[in-house]
DNA sequence: TATAATTAGTTTACATATAAACTAATTATC
DNA sequence: GATAATTAGTTTATATGTAAACTAATTATA
C-alpha cells in the first residue's frame, strides 16, 4: 500500500512557476527510473539503450566524445559505461586510422541482436505513454521543453556562485 | 567551442511523440546538472537541497522513509544521503518515542544557516528561469507533467519484461 | 622545427542511484 | 502470549554521475 506521490502533492515550498519546474525535474527522474526497470532484463540502464540506439541511427561513425556529447555523459563517465558494455559485449573500440588519440565506436552483432529484441517493445511502450496527449500538445511539450533547454543554457553564467 | 546540443537534435530515431518523452528527459537531466552546479559552493548535489527545502517546509516531522518517498529517492539512498548530510552537519537523526525502527530527521542550525544563504538565489534563479514561459504556458507545463506522471505509474505494470 | 595550446580519453575520489538480502522492531492474528 | 507478517532502516554489490588531475597525441604558432 505505496502511497503515491505526485510533483504537485511535493512542493510545498512552491509557487505555480517553481512548481512547473519540478514537474519537469521529477518526470525526468520517473521516467529515468520507468525505463532502467524495462531494460533490467537486458540492459543495466536506460543510457546503454541509448548510447546504442544513438550508434543504430548515427550517419556517421561516432568517436565517445561525440556519443557522450549527444547524450549529455560526461567523457569521464562515458570510459566506464563503454568499458562495461564492451565486457558485456554489446559495443566495440575500434582505432582510428590517422588519429591515435580517439575511437569509433561501433555496436557488435550481439549488440544488434539485444537491441533488435528491445526496441520495438520499447517503441509500443512509448506511443501508449504518449497516446495521453493530442497532436497539439505533443507539439507544445516539445516546444516547452526546447525552450525551457535553451533558458537553461543562456542563464548557465549569471548564477551567484559563478565566478568566471 | 562546445556543440550545443537541443533533444531535437539527438533524437534522429524518434518521431514526434518519442521525441517529446526524450525532450522530457533531457531537459530534466539538464536542470539536474544545472541545479549541482548552482549549489556547488555549498552543497554536493541538488537532492540535499530538495531534502533541506522539504524538512523546512513540511508541516509534520518526517522520518527517512517519508523523505524519500517525497523525493524519489530509494530508502537504500536515502541511509547514505543523510549520512552524508548529518556529518556535514545539515541535518540530524532524532529517536522517535515509541517506535525505536524510525528516525525523525531535522535540520540543524547549522543547515538552517545554509538554507537560508541558498534559498533566496535558487528561487531568483528559477524566477528568470520560468519568465520564459507565460501564465498559461506555466499551467500547461504542470498539467501535461501531471498527466505524464499519470500515465507512467498507470503503464507501470504492462512492460514486456514484467511478470507480475 | 621547437614549443605551446588543444583535444581525446583515462584515472581518482567521491556522490548519487538501484536491487536484494539483511537486522531489529512493531503489528496482526490465532 | 506465541508466531507470522510487516515496517524502518542498513548493508552490499554494482551502475551512473561529477570535477579535477593526468597521459598521450595532435594542431597552432612563433
Amino acid at each position: 500500500m505505496e502511497k503515491k506521490y505526485c510533483h504537485t502533492e511535493l512542493v510545498s515550498f512552491a509557487d505555480r512557476d517553481h512548481e512547473a519546474l519540478m514537474g519537469v525535474w521529477w518526470t525526468g527522474i520517473l521516467l529515468k527510473k520507468r525505463a532502467k526497470h524495462f531494460f533490467s532484463n537486458f540492459l543495466s540502464s536506460e543510457v546503454q539503450f541509448n548510447i546504442m540506439m544513438v550508434l543504430k541511427y548515427s550517419e556517421k561513425t561516432l568517436t565517445q566524445s561525440e556519443l557522450g556529447e549527444q547524450l549529455l555523459v560526461d567523457k569521464s563517465n562515458i570510459t566506464g559505461l563503454l568499458d562495461r558494455m564492451e565486457k558485456s559485449g554489446l559495443i566495440r573500440r575500434l582505432s582510428v586510422p590517422g588519429d591515435r588519440r580517439c575511437y569509433h565506436i561501433e555496436l557488435t552483432d550481439s549488440g544488434r541482436e539485444i537491441l533488435e529484441k528491445v526496441e520495438q517493445p520499447y517503441r509500443d511502450y512509448v506511443k501508449k505513454l504518449m497516446a495521453t496527449f493530442s497532436a497539439k500538445e505533443i507539439d507544445d511539450i516539445n516546444r516547452y521543453m526546447s525552450r525551457l533547454e535553451k533558458a537553461v543554457a543562456a542563464e548557465e553564467s549569471t548564477a551567484f556562485n559563478d565566478r568566471s
